[in-house]
RNA sequence: GGGGAGGUUCCCGAGUGGUCAAAGGGGGCAGACUGUAAAUCUGUUGCUUCGGCUUCGAAGGUUCAAAUCCUUCUCUCCCCA
């Protein structure tokens, strides 16, 4: 399912085309996250005109609500919300994993409360498979357990332990898919933040052979040295031919160091919460539009952006409107932030295909300001 | 003209003798946000050389002590003429 391009010289790095039902998607990319069936704040109709062709929804989201059978009657995800490219399902594992008061892991599966009426419902590996291909998910995730930085080796090892099997359930669960049914699934890495656990999950989910591989279990909460580490110590594991997917991460620095790591897709809710909540991606860095310093500067977000937003908007406007508690605010910032890192990513991958990863990342994070 | 209610820190609004620089909202300012229970959350919001100083319509008074009690003045709102 995937076409590599381009190998980087000095790093990890690669370009590729990764095939899905609803289309092509060129990697490295960022994936929008739709949790429940909508990135927040804007159409899919803009999101598809900045050129994004895979986005996220969220199994544990829409399975609550509206349920199956409201998705089941318009024909899946795609026709329901209107959106006519790729999506990936998140298992819920990841939900499980922040809602952590109301879970109770077992082997058959994981019993949880619903967020919205408190009623308890439990999802398996199988049951998952299932609700995600009558979603018609394109990628579905396997269902894992996610484990916060500060557990024991001993906690770790079992929530990996789980998470194998679970894998190995989910993957016979999806071989039973019914003809016609095209998507794909991903098994996804644990063993928190020990390097045996890390190596030993690796193995295990590769052995499966699901056509992408995903590592779960980081950028949650970890200091960024951490992530780093546990990113290209898990990542050297990974085969060369299968998409490669790092879950949750969204800022730039850390998207680099992802594609330095030889990752073809993230996903993330940072930059689209974050533009709700007014701050902006700007090739200098951050900007909170809210402060004061911005009260009378008329000029757009970023003005080496070339987005609707930033030819037209001031952050003097922009500012206004979040002050004023307008809607329009973070819609238009979200649609400024996922140009950019729209951008962002073709730059990146453009820099792979002439062999000056290296140079890119280093300049961008010169400009940008961060790094791990 | 008569009767009633009230003026509190940027705004609204609690507070009726000390534990009050004064609850709670709002607004302002700042910060956070990384497989979305998030158009959310957190901090802060009189001055200060950190010892204090100045604030609760104004002036005066009672008291060891007043936003809180008394007197006068002033302003606002409501009802009746």
């Amino acid at each position: 399912m995937l076409t590599i391009q381009h190998k980087d010289t000095d790093t990890r790095a690669r370009t590729g085309i990764m095939h899905l039902p609803h289309g092509d998607v060129e990697v490295p990319a960022f994936m929008p996250v739709g949790t429940n069936g909508t990135v927040k704040a804007i159409k899919h109709r803009d999101v598809d005109e900045m050129g994004y062709t895979l986005i996220l929804g969220n199994t544990y989201h829409l399975y609550l609500r509206p349920g199956m059978e409201v998705i089941k009657q318009s024909g899946g995800l795609h026709e329901f919300s209107s959106w006519k490219h790729n999506i990936l399902t998140d298992s819920g594992g990841f939900q499980v994993f922040s809602l952590a008061t109301f879970r109770k892991i077992k082997e058959e599966g994981v019993r949880f409360r619903s967020h919205i009426d408190g009623a308890y419902h439990v999802f398996t590996p199988e049951s998952v498979v299932e609700i995600q291909e009558a979603f018609g998910s394109d990628i579905q995730m396997a269902l894992d357990v996610c484990t916060p930085p500060d557990i024991s080796h001993k906690d770790a090892l079992e929530a990996l332990r789980i998470t194998t099997n679970w894998a190995k359930r989910a993957r016979k669960r999806w071989d039973e898919r019914k003809e016609g049914y095209e998507g794909k699934l991903f098994g996804i890495i644990q063993g928190n933040f020990y390097e045996d656990l890390r190596k030993r999950s690796a193995e295990e989910i590769l052995e499966l052979d699901t056509p992408g591989i995903a590592i779960g279990g980081l950028s949650v909460g970890e200091p960024p040295e951490m992530f780093r580490d546990y990113l290209h110590y898990t990542a050297q594991f990974l085969p060369e031919e299968k998409p490669r997917y790092v879950m949750g991460i969204g800022t730039p620095d850390y998207m680099l160091e992802a594609v330095e790591a030889g990752i073809d897709m993230f996903d993330c809710v940072y930059p689209t919460r974050i533009a709700r909540n007014g701050t902006c991606f700007t090739q200098e860095g951050l900007i909170a539009l809210k402060n004061e310093k911005f009260r009378l500067d008329t000029t757009p977000i970023d003005p080496s952006c070339d987005c609707e937003v930033c030819r037209n908007y001031s952050r003097s406007y922009l500012r206004h409107l979040f002050k004023a508690k307008e809607i329009l605010g973070p819609m238009l910032v979200t649609q400024h932030n996922l140009h950019f890192l729209y951008r962002f990513m073709e730059e990146v991958r453009a820099s792979i295909r002439e062999n000056r990863f290296r140079a890119y990342k280093q300049d961008f994070l010169k400009r940008y300001g961060k790094g791990l």
